[in-house]
DNA sequence: CTCCCGATAT
DNA sequence: ATATCAGGAG
């Protein structure tokens, strides 16, 4: 097959956007379950280094037990590095949800902020989940650069670069405002079905015309 | 930069 | 055995 370009053109983003919109779905819906903003937090910080799958398995459990903001906060550490220990980093984890429960209770009324600044000064928010709680539930148009989305935009040479914040910024220079929300979730379907970090299914893969990395 | 860290696929 | 999974903090 002949390869595909490198250049950023406006023509090769959009048959991008194109293909994605009509392989994936374009609904606003991520994959981590949840209730209210809070509990989407939560299962965002649960979420680094772990799959959606064994999260949704934790916080099923974990959001009976813990029904409130009051209920976390006054957890018992021990007792809550066991209730998810299976999502990995469960000290850091257990630590950091009891800490952050303790900070949306005192800094914030109960409620999750909205904005960035306020966002990544809670305990075990960085800028990833940042944008995932302003893209998911304040719907603030946002780039959420995870691991797939990272992998990905590099493959498809969206970015040359390594670093998150400047990845973030270069995909807004690219990708159309109404897309931005609608990319991260397509990509992380794509990168899970398709795009294997591991062994990418080229041949399957809908972007072989555009993608200048396709192995076919 | 290192450390945190279990579960799964290959 | 090793890479990878919706990363964050020191």
């Amino acid at each position: 097959m002949k390869r595909a370009s490198k250049r950023i053109t406006k023509e090769r983003v959009h048959k991008i956007c194109g293909i994605l919109n009509q392989t994936y779905s374009t609904e606003y819906k991520c994959y981590l379950n949840y209730e209210t903003p809070w509990q989407l937090l939560f299962a965002t910080i649960l979420s680094a280094q772990c799959t959606d799958e064994r999260v949704n398995q934790v916080t099923e459990k974990l959001f009976v037990k813990y029904p409130t903001l009051e209920a976390f906060a006054h957890a018992d550490l021990k007792e809550m590095e066991q209730d998810i220990y299976s999502t990995g980093f469960y000290k850091n984890k257990a630590k950091n949800l009891i800490l952050c429960a303790g900070q949306l209770l005192e800094r914030h009324q109960g409620q999750v902020p909205d904005r960035l600044e306020d966002l990544v000064q809670l305990a075990g928010v960085g800028r990833k989940t940042a944008n995932v709680i302003r893209g998911n539930i304040f719907h603030e148009p946002s780039i959420v650069v995870d691991t797939h989305v990272k992998r990905i935009s590099r493959l498809l040479y969206l970015t040359k670069n390594e670093d998150p914040v400047k990845i973030e910024q270069d995909l807004m220079k690219v990708l159309p405002r109404e897309q931005w929300i609608l990319y991260n979730i397509q990509i992380i379907t794509h990168g899970r079905s398709i795009c294997i970090a591991r062994r990418p299914k080229c041949g399957e893969c809908p972007l072989q015309t555009v993608c200048p990395s396709c192995e076919v």
